[in-house]
DNA sequence: CGATGCATGTAAGCTGTTACATGATTGC
DNA sequence: GCAATCATGTAACAGCTTACATGCATCG
């Protein structure tokens, strides 16, 4: 929405297409299918409405000459959708949405109790192989991009808290 | 549901009442809103049909004494119910739900580059700020809980993590 | 020229939220 | 007795997913 704040996906979308530059809902879907994170599927039914949204609204504008032989339009962020993005980037200091992170893996270790001795056992040691294939694909991620890019920096996030979940299992391991 | 596999929300739900033993929905509803992850609000209109649901598929139960004057519902987890529990938290290993943690900070990291240098310390420092006081409040929760318990080690994840995104935030701050 | 992939979009469904309604209990 | 809180529920809505439909382009 353009006269309330954005959604996350909205806030991403906005921001992939800001980084390009320029560029086509597809290239969006794309890039979000292809990030380490899976916590959107990109799925073309929140893609499409959504970038359509924010043209509507202003933050999202698509030039005549953009739409090409295949039908692509290509869109760019607005001087008010640029606006709207460094909004809702300082949105994200507010407390409720600091706290959001969610971590699947902790969600289930609250409940480790229901399993026998052998299964806590398996469970931990099975999430420390998890989490390490999982740190490597972050860290290959991290070596595509040129240090002290943001997008080095940003990926060097999750590394970090990658390595801080083996960490964390790890301890458990010991502690059992 | 039952036949299939349980919803993060419900693994969740029916992990809180396996620990309460014996509990109302209200009691869940309670929990969930006091975690320190905001990542849901235990809305009533989520938990109550999704207990009910449970309950119809044999997950939950809850006996005809349970219903006490003030019309609370108390109830219990069934041996299926027990069963599904473990199956979700080994489901949790899967790749796609590994990967599928979410740090709406790190999602405003990627587009850092749409601020000004001052605006972009400020956004760090800033988080750094938020981040500490989340750390705070994660801290507090792990001193509730008796060291050693499943919920301290879970906690511990937290504390790790958020730490972790503190000493990212501070990197960037460097770098900067 | 036919298969595969690129690219856009829509319809139906699921899950969770907000906001409201209701009544019972506890505390002052 | 009245306010606040406990406790359960429902209706309307928002957001995202799956699954499908469509057409163009590229490559063998």
């Amino acid at each position: 929405m353009p006269a309330g704040s954005l959604s996350e996906l909205e806030g991403v979308a906005l921001g992939i297409v800001q980084k390009r530059k320029r560029c086509t809902a597809y290239a969006v879907r794309r890039e979000l299918k292809q990030s380490p994170s899976t916590h959107w599927r990109a799925s073309a039914g929140a893609i499409y409405p959504l970038l359509e949204r924010l043209e509507r609204g202003g933050l999202l504008a698509s030039t005549k000459d953009s739409v090409d032989g295949r039908g692509r339009r290509h869109l760019q962020v607005t001087v008010d959708g640029k606006k709207a993005l460094r909004t809702w980037i300082f949105e994200g200091l507010d407390p409720g949405v600091v706290a959001s992170v969610f971590d699947p893996i902790r969600s289930r270790a609250f409940f480790m109790d229901v399993l026998s001795r052998r299964q806590r056992q398996k469970f931990v040691e099975d999430s420390i192989g998890a989490l390490e294939r999982y740190l490597e694909t972050t860290r290959a991620h991290l070596a595509e991009g040129e240090r002290d890019s943001v997008e080095y920096l940003a990926n060097l996030g999750a590394v970090y808290e990658a390595e801080a979940r083996v960490k964390w299992m790890k301890k458990i391991l010991e502690s059992a």
